[in-house]
DNA sequence: TTAATTTTTTGACATTTATCAAAGAATGAT
DNA sequence: ATCATTCTTTGATAAATGTCAAAAAATTAA
């Protein structure tokens, strides 16, 4: 499986049209795109760096998603429902972050619904990600799981601590430590 | 969560011009909407009855998703990609299935493109609940998944074998049956 | 550079879940 | 109704993974 980018699937003077009405901001580590408890109303496109959703589960912090160059993060249980999130979406980098708001782009789409085919090959390839994802809580044990993310997204593994890529496995990080030194 | 209901998203006079060019067969339990091994250029609407997808790993039959009336099922390995499918999606009951290919789906949203939005809702739908699936395996114990179904698709409960939602859970029948009769 | 902080590893042990084998219950076919 | 088949339960045991506590290593800040 290889991680939707945009630039694969978007034809490029449509990803110039949306980068128009785009904000580009640099952001410091740690800083928080969008904060638990809030309605998310952005969309976030990592232009250099890195992010992750997380939250928290009987005060562990675990992360849900995690977004490199090229990718796409928000709130999901948020932007389209617009219900208040469970979600914080953190950079784990110094980043420069493209944003745009869900609103700014339901209505570039109601102004240009030929552009409409384009989300919505975003939407199929960002649903066949998560059903493989599924997959992989149906299918592999922890060993297995850690394995493929290593094929899938090295860089991650490079650059994401060990404790997040734990919990974004759905294991332990004493687990993950033990995978990763056995033979 | 509420499981994805067409009419909730679309409006009426789609789901009619999408119903014209739909297929409406009746099946006997156990037929097979698709075949692994084969690319799946359909989706599937269940208008009665009730229809699983799975598939085999070292042997073991697995169920990776359930559709009942209302709900769309296809093989979402291939649909989009157009690769060969690992899935096969039966019918667990006699049903009433409508069908479309994706060819004339996209035929007719190159036509229509004022439906697309539809379509979009309807994707962004899948995926939010495709997220919440991933959620319950990075938080929930078995016993907790099990009872979110129960709490969430009270339905399949009653209509699918306990082996079938086992596996769709990510559990053996044992631990399912061991589950079900704790305390 | 040193100290403080964060991250990773390790060990001992507990818990959850899987595996295997078999019995019992339910369902479907004749 | 009876037999065959499929589904569910049970028990014994094993394997995978989690928990807690602490040490070691790496990173960051002063």
């Amino acid at each position: 499986m290889d991680f939707l980018k945009l630039d694969n699937l978007v034809p490029l003077d449509l990803i110039s049209k949306i980068f128009e009405r785009m904000e580009l901001n640099n952001y410091a580590k740690n800083h928080l795109l969008h904060e638990r408890g809030a309605i998310c109303e952005h969309i976030y496109l990592i232009q250099k760096g890195l992010a992750r959703t997380f939250f928290y589960k009987d005060g562990k912090d675990i992360t849900v998603h995690l977004a490199s160059e090229g990718e796409i993060i928000t709130a999901v249980d948020s932007i389209i429902s617009l219900k208040k999130s469970r979600y914080n979406v953190e950079l784990l980098e110094d980043s420069e972050v493209f944003s745009i708001s869900y609103a700014d782009l339901q209505h570039l789409l109601s102004q240009h619904p030929e552009y409409e085919k384009y989300v919505r090959l975003v939407l199929e390839r960002m649903y066949t990600e998560g059903a493989d994802r599924i997959e992989e809580f149906l299918f592999f044990s922890a060993k297995e799981r850690y394995n493929n993310l290593v094929k899938t997204r090295p860089q991650l593994i490079q650059r994401v601590n060990l404790g997040h890529i734990a919990s974004y496995l759905g294991m332990t990080q004493e687990t993950l430590s033990r995978i990763r030194k056995a033979p």
